[in-house]
DNA sequence: GAGTGGTCTAGACCACGGG
DNA sequence: CCGTGGTCTAGACCACTCT
């Protein structure tokens, strides 16, 4: 299409009907190429996991300047379709986890519940003082000793999400100690006798800032997903809050609420 | 870090008051650009409703390239904190609504109690044949009737979201000429008896088709948040399946989990 | 070193809105 | 009508990966 004389009029179709999901000839370009390759994805000629031709090469491809052609692959990488590796290339996007928020399984159970592979590494792990915003949640004194914990976790060898918890230092001492690389949640049962009788869960659309970008090898800006977790044991004490960052095309949310 | 408790996006590196020349902060244009918009909205000097200076005044203001202007902006809007009306302009955006996907409220109620003013508006209400996928949700045979209902609803005139409720034409007969302009929940429960007893919710970011896109009136491609909610009652059959599509900067979803 | 995406420029024309 | 954002072109240089 689009061959050669420049351009296919745009022809602008009045579009009487609803198709919903895949729009018919579009007068736009970028659109064009969007359908291009995402027609391409759908119909198996690429795979998850594999990588996209060159921005370059589909420029020559379809006859679109590169401005044009990078406009439909971001179209694609919104839809979580596709997504880039930083000035490796773009690649299709694995279908998403689900995540039930009203679960108790950690990251490891759910994830391999689907047949995928999770993996976590410990970024680091360090005593803090408690600050103003953490003393609010934990009702604990400004400068009382807390750990913070930053790990990033992996659904088949790709990074999704990278998080900073934070555990009163006094309700868990030693904490540090035991390896992270599973669930934290065990870790504190097993070894603390601490358990989970609330959790208070907010989850919001967000840009990925460069922190959190550069931790899960994507662009700065890119949209995400926040997650904040705040567990309470039965008495009302702070057990532990999570801030999580996702790939926005990393999750499904999927929650099952019965009346009581 | 936790500077603060909100989501308000979270400065990467400090930013000068005199954005003249030489912004050696950010090497990046589109970044300096994105931060000089965002400090002017976090001073106050624009207000959440207001409209930002057009492109091109933006473009003389700080000296780059339209392009440049439009990448920084389109990071404000990945995070929420700007909005486009199409060919009218940039905005401020409101802050978002909490949704929470355990309580039985509708929309007009949990808008409200948040101290905004909610609005639906019935786009159509028609009888349709069911469908394949529609049988398998519904367990009904295909064909069988079904009324289709699609609806805009707003806040503070704003609309956030259009949605897609189907219900079984047999157990709700002539649904359709009750006024569909509040809750649905507490019309079925009114004229039919019908409680909902369990409730199916899917949420995952997505990218707003035309259709949604038009009935939003913002850009095809823009992100957003697709939400899909099943509703049983107490005998398990369906007695609603919903389709939602939210503005991705309009929701903020929060979850409060007990162990029983 | 070659190739990739990331950034940026300086134009242009278009469709649609009523700032 | 004029101004707006939406789309598109055809270059350029850079930082990074190693496809």
């Amino acid at each position: 299409m689009f061959a050669n004389g420049g351009f296919a009029r745009r022809a602008e179709t009045p579009m009487p009907s609803t198709p919903n999901r895949t729009d018919l000839v579009e007068g736009l370009h970028y659109l064009s190429m969007r359908d291009h390759v995402a027609g391409r994805i759908a119909s198996g000629e690429l795979k998850p996991g594999e990588r996209l031709p060159s921005e370059r090469r589909l420029q020559t491809d379809v006859g679109m300047a590169r401005g044009t052609i990078r406009e439909g692959l971001f179209q694609l990488e919104a839809e979580g379709v596709i997504y880039r590796k930083d000035r490796s290339g773009w690649y299709v996007s694995p279908p998403p986890v689900v995540y039930d928020p009203t679960r108790w399984e950690g990251f490891m159970s759910y994830v391999e519940a689907q047949g995928r592979r999770p993996a976590t590494e410990t970024l680091s792990k360090t005593e803090i003082p408690c600050d103003a915003a953490l003393a609010q949640i934990f009702r604990r004194p400004v400068g009382a000793p807390m750990y913070l914990i930053r790990r990033r976790r992996y659904v088949d060898d790709r990074a999704v999400l990278v998080e900073s918890i934070v555990v009163d230092a006094v309700t868990a001492p030693g904490l540090l100690e035991h390896s992270l690389d599973r669930s934290l949640t065990s870790v504190l049962k097993s070894h603390y006798n601490i358990s989970v009788a609330r959790n208070q869960v907010d989850m919001q659309p967000c840009a990925l800032t460069r922190e959190e970008a550069e931790a899960l090898r994507v662009k700065s800006g890119l949209p995400g997903l926040s997650v904040v977790r705040t567990s309470y044991d039965a008495q009302g004490r702070v057990v532990e809050h999570d801030r999580e960052f996702w790939r926005h095309d990393a999750l499904k949310i999927s929650v099952d609420i019965r009346v009581r």
